[in-house]
RNA sequence: GGCGCGUUCGUCUAGGGGUCUAGGACGCCGGCCUCUCACGCCGGUAACACGGGUUCGAAUCCCGUACGCGCUACCA
């Protein structure tokens, strides 16, 4: 049975990148009908460690990642948190001990340092003399009389090959002799990565190791461990990493005033803010990122939309298929189709992917993911709004494809807010009514005729302002500009007769009165 | 420094000796549509890192160089 595993620290955010590798391995289990495993690596004496977990659980849920073993749903290899297997990890390192493939090494730092220093100086590679080795009890009593305290580490092989066939890259070789004697137990009697991360892959049986590029020269001695522990080492695939945007380095979440140098970066960064901003949102960079995933939730992103994207970062299915639903990327998925080289992350893409998706969604299902933000923002409920949904719905029908995310619901509260507390574009304001007195003139007429227009719908209103455009001998350009700014105070929007269709014939009249009394009284 | 991995349009990629005068997508540019803005549609721009081989023939195979990244911790 397949089994893969996603194994994050608990840091308090979920990276982007992370995701990817979290995506890969989720569906190449699904993929063989196997397991995907979350498992917590939370070494050492973390503290909140609920607290740095609940993002990166709820970012995999959102994205519909979901794992078949691990926190909450438990499973039966558990416990699924690293910080309580250290008994495992103990055994073993009793187990590696007792096989010799890992030894108690009473070195100093002091003395480890003078060896690399020497091996320096002579320009050699360091490899460690084992002086301080310790591989019976005797020799162990000797040091310990000393005074001496022990670390293990991995007696490694000093000739031969590692070869391993990676599922991405082909055939991998090491020389063994490269490999350091690694520290595998810290003096304090802790474990380290290397073991920890192995030991609990063996015991969970996992069958495949999907993961970053990073640790593609970790993998030897974790080959070796893995021998030394009687257990047959999983198949590797090592993913390229998802770098910066316009670059090969590694995303990192540490690093996003030098991304917002990036124009496309910074766009979707300052759009985010400006989301955020509007119902209230921290924006502080270690919360509010493009790099981390809940920015695409708080601004009001799709899952599907991230997830298809980042399933293009690193794989292709063949010369043109883009849009996968999740049913077919399990289907299509297999390792063999990943890249080997970096991918950088191209915000623009991403929004092409979101515009799509968002495009597909029905209409009730954008109602329910616009609301929230309305709501939040302070926009819902408005005096003259008595059903709040069938407002926002019409609103959005309106919007047609210019609501590309979810918080974009907010760029149109004039929408929303009362008929004398929307603001005018003063330069729109000049151009279309003060300094045009034949369109206010036209404005005039129109309005009378629009108290007058039933039914006050979209298709009765063009038809009665190409009558009367017609009339008068005026052309549509003419009205229609200065009509869009007195209604609502800006020189784009949606189609006009939508907007009057929308605010109803009574607000609609109060908004062109006001805007007429306003060139009025403060001519320019 | 040593070892490993990588290098096709600005970006994501297809390509696994001839069908490649290198295909698709995003972006960008131009046009159409149009009450504005979006959407949509049409068209255009743009790449095999470099140098040697192998071969009748190389983006595809081999070697070298350059560049990038990773590992080389009592980090993960």
């Amino acid at each position: 049975m397949v089994r893969t595993r996603f194994a994050p620290s608990p840091t308090g955010f979920l990276h982007i990148g992370g995701v990817r590798t979290a995506l890969f391995n989720w569906l190449f289990a699904r993929h063989h009908d196997g397991h995907f495993i979350l498992r917590i690596d939370d070494t050492d004496e973390q503290r909140n460690v609920s607290e740095t977990l609940d993002p990166i659980l709820s970012g995999l849920r959102w994205l519909g990642l979901d794992w078949d073993e691990g926190p909450d749903v438990g499973g039966d290899y558990g416990p699924y948190f690293q910080s309580q297997r250290r008994d495992e990890h103990q055994a073993a390192v009793a187990t590696l001990l007792a096989g010799g493939y890992a030894y108690r090494d009473y070195a100093t730092p002091e003395e480890l340092q003078a060896e690399r220093q020497a091996a320096q100086a002579e320009g050699k590679r360091f490899i460690y003399s084992r002086r301080w080795m310790a591989e019976t009890t005797e020799q162990a009593a000797g040091f310990e009389a000393e005074g001496r305290t022990a670390v293990v580490r991995l007696k490694m092989p000093r000739e031969g090959v590692c070869r391993f066939r990676d599922l991405i890259r082909g055939e991998v070789e090491f020389e063994w002799a490269q490999e350091q004697d690694h520290v595998i137990q810290r003096a304090d009697g802790s474990c380290l990565y290397h073991l920890a991360s192995v030991a609990d892959d063996a015991a969970m049986e996992i069958s495949h190791v999907i993961r970053a590029e990073e640790h593609l020269s970790n993998t030897p001695r974790q080959i070796f461990i893995f021998e030394g522990l009687g257990h047959e080492p999983p198949e590797f695939a090592h993913l390229p990493f998802v770098a910066e945007p316009g670059s090969r380095n590694k995303l990192s979440k540490r690093k996003l005033d030098k991304y917002l140098k990036n124009p496309d970066f910074a766009k979707m960064h300052q759009h985010g803010v400006a989301i955020a901003d509007a119902i209230g949102l921290e924006t502080a960079a270690e919360t509010f990122n493009p790099v981390i995933v809940d920015f695409y939730e708080k601004v009001g992103y799709l899952p599907d939309a991230l997830v298809n994207y980042l399933l293009l970062l690193g794989w292709a299915l063949d010369d043109r298929t883009e849009f996968f639903s999740r049913q077919e990327m399990i289907e299509y998925f297999t390792l063999e189709r990943v890249n080997r080289s970096p991918a950088s992350f191209d915000p623009n893409k991403l929004l092409a992917f979101q515009e799509h998706y968002m495009q597909e969604m029905p209409a009730e299902e954008r109602l329910l993911l616009a609301l929230p933000f309305l709501e939040a923002a302070a926009l819902l409920p408005s005096p003259y709004v008595d059903d709040a949904s069938r407002y926002v719905t019409e609103m959005l029908q309106a919007a047609g494809d210019r609501i590309k995310v979810a918080g974009e619901s907010l760029d149109y509260p004039e929408l929303f807010v009362d008929d004398g507390a929307f603001p005018y574009e003063a330069k729109a304001f000049d151009k279309r009514l003060r300094n045009a007195p034949e369109s206010v003139a036209l404005l005039r007429g129109f309005r009378d005729l629009l108290a007058a227009t039933e039914p006050f719908e979209a298709v009765t209103l063009e038809e009665a302002m190409r009558r009367f455009v017609e009339s008068e001998g005026a052309k549509i350009g003419q009205i229609i500009h200065a009509l869009r700014v007195a209604v609502t105070g800006k020189s784009v929007g949606f189609g006009m007769f939508e907007i009057l269709e929308i605010l109803g014939q009574e607000r609609s009249l109060a908004r062109i009165d006001r805007a007429l009394s306003l060139v009025e009284t403060t001519p320019s």
